[in-house]
DNA sequence: CCCATTCATGAATATGTGTTCATATATTAA
DNA sequence: TTAATATATGAACACATATTCATGAATGGG
């Protein structure tokens, strides 16, 4: 056990208060499972499309040069993560954004990014 | 071939538009790696530790419950995403945040996840 | 009613990822 | 130098995940 410390001093009390602020685990989880749906070329490719205009699966994988199949699994993710939300007309399905966040996500996405 | 669909007609001028405004691979794939970044809960945990104050790995590990080899893996992680920066005392090593974005990040995924 | 089309879904597979264990590196003290 | 401590690193393992393939479900046309 090496896991003790010097910089362990720091008192009882700020350990405890940064802890007691600390999110619960639910809360952390979930903010976890939100990112890790942004973190994927595809999906992020998807968003992008739709944040264009409303678009049908098929386009979107001729769109993204992706499957059907592909496609309709990752717009499943986004649908359970409520990032995006569909209309049926017909046998189409039109797939939207849903979320008014997501520009503002990769927007600060694209400042970190550029700051190469 | 089930890929033709009727809601292709789009015109031709709007789907150039569209795929001309869309970021490029390499941006895409940068933009996705940062994401995946924030899309475990143990780097989440650190980083939001490591938002509060300075601290160096051992207490890191002790304040997440995390071992101080997965610590490490992790930190080395944030530091190749430019997310935490470090200053060296001896042998300890001291782990601070190096972007003012991430706070921003935490507000808008928080406020989608609450929208439950 | 039968068929074609659009989308969804389950299984299989290949690849990626987080933790642990053991060990190496670096710094300081004795 | 030797020993001790803090951190980093590499290999191994277990688990998650993205795509493909095959097929199912739903809708509309003939």
């Amino acid at each position: 056990m090496t896991d003790t410390c010097l910089c362990k001093l720091i008192s009882a009390d700020e350990i405890d208060d940064i802890k007691a602020a600390l999110p619960g685990p639910g809360v952390i989880a979930k903010l976890a499972e939100f990112f890790k749906v942004f973190g994927d070329p595809s999906r992020i490719t998807l968003l992008y499309y739709l944040s264009k205009r409303e678009l049908c699966v098929a386009d979107l994988a001729s769109l993204a040069g992706m499957g059907q199949s592909a496609v309709s699994h990752q717009l499943k993710i986004l649908r359970l993560s409520r990032l995006v939300k569909t209309r049926k007309e017909g046998t189409v399905v039109y797939y939207s954004l849903d979320d008014e966040h997501i520009q503002k996500l990769f927007d600060v996405a694209l400042q970190h990014v550029e700051e190469a």
